[in-house]
DNA sequence: AACACAATTATACATCTGCGTAATAAGGAC
DNA sequence: GTCCTTATTACGCAGATGTATAATTGTGTT
């Protein structure tokens, strides 16, 4: 004869949102044994039954939250081509920089990383998603790289951008596990002139031109 | 009134061996959610109860497992530099190469390096051995890098370094977390070019002359 | 204003969790 | 051989886990 806790009904898509959200914070602040069912319900503001109902199972919402998560960090990398320079040289330039600062570059990201690595090493299906993004990410990578101003066979192409990706991952890596171990600018400052090494190109230089000429 | 399972006295040593192997492995493949007491224990061939007696706490036994990780990842490296040659620039693509091939390269241990993650970030004595891990191995480097026969300023020593360090891990990564997606000798192969490119020294060659000279 | 249905809560369950404690078997000293 | 030390096992506990199901409540429709 308890009184039952009052609710208000909302829409599919806010609370898968809220569900998965929930999620992400507790792998991040806990690591994935956090992210229990009940712990996902409560910081999401809902019992735990509630998650049965939108979720099949509790591999299928954590499934939902890796898709989520890289999704996230691709949208953070690709956003600055958006409103880029438009000479290519100053493109890359500008990709390798984005890739190499905050939000990427955080501590909460890598461990979030960190906690679904497992899982995408197991299940089949999070095995895609991850190639599928770490594919995205090199290909868009690739893409910048064949624009520049310079000779290279397809097969050098594709040396390229994994090795430019590597010095990214590297940096990326290091810099959000050991923040303290770099000084501001010092990984975007490495990561410039290493990408630039790789490709014979000068990218600290072309980061220092306007942004777009005006119109 | 049930029978007692037999069992063999080892020694101290013996024991924390195969409970830290039994960690380790059962990390490996099911995450760290999957290392639990009765787990580890049934692994290492042996009831709950005697990991209390090893380890105070389920916690120095993570510990434990954790420095034996990063200690063996280092020798993995660094004991190719016993016999390998003399000459500077071969010894660095010496160095390369080890540190992009199996066991290095694995995905047992990229598993394991992210399963640990977040009790690293969290864990000030955990993060006090990846921290010296991993500065060991960036200074090991950038040693093998003041060796070469070129001029560099300290400062540039240490961007070189990281930089360096950077490309392997990157590649270590991306070669461990998909192996699938690289023909074989491929991560070896860009290691020692992006490497040698970033340190405008040509690795590739050096890696084929012979490993030392005949006394 | 009453209805019907889907959204949400509440509760049950079998299993597993890490940890503590007492009983017991093994190995070595004499 | 006998006895003492201690390594090892067996068992118990209180709570957490994912999943399943039943009971209610909010909300748009008629």
């Amino acid at each position: 004869m308890t009184e039952r806790r009052p609710y208000r009904r909302e829409t599919e898509e806010r609370r898968r949102d809220d569900l998965i959200a929930a999620a992400l914070e507790l792998v991040s602040e806990g690591g994935p044994q956090a992210a229990t069912v009940r712990a996902i319900a409560d910081r999401a503001g809902v019992t735990s039954g509630l998650i049965r109902h939108y979720f099949a199972t509790k591999e299928e919402l954590t499934r939902a939250a890796y898709r989520r998560l890289m999704d996230r960090m691709i949208a953070d990398t690709s956003a600055v081509l958006q409103d880029g320079p438009d000479d290519p040289t100053a493109r890359l330039a500008w990709f390798v920089t984005a890739s190499l600062s905050p939000p990427v570059v955080d501590p909460v990201a890598v461990g979030l990383w960190a906690g679904f690595l497992h899982g995408v090493q197991r299940d089949a299906s999070m095995r895609d998603i991850h190639s599928s993004t770490y594919l995205g990410f090199r290909d868009a990578l690739q893409e910048l790289i064949a624009a520049l101003p310079r000779q290279a066979s397809s097969a050098q192409l594709r040396s390229d951008a994994i090795a430019c990706n590597a010095v990214i991952d590297g940096l990326w890596l290091e810099g959000s596990v050991l923040p303290d171990a770099f000084s501001a600018g010092e990984i975007v400052a490495i990561g410039l002139a290493s990408v630039g090494a790789i490709l014979q190109t000068d990218l600290a230089a072309a980061m220092k031109t306007p942004k777009r000429a005006q119109i």
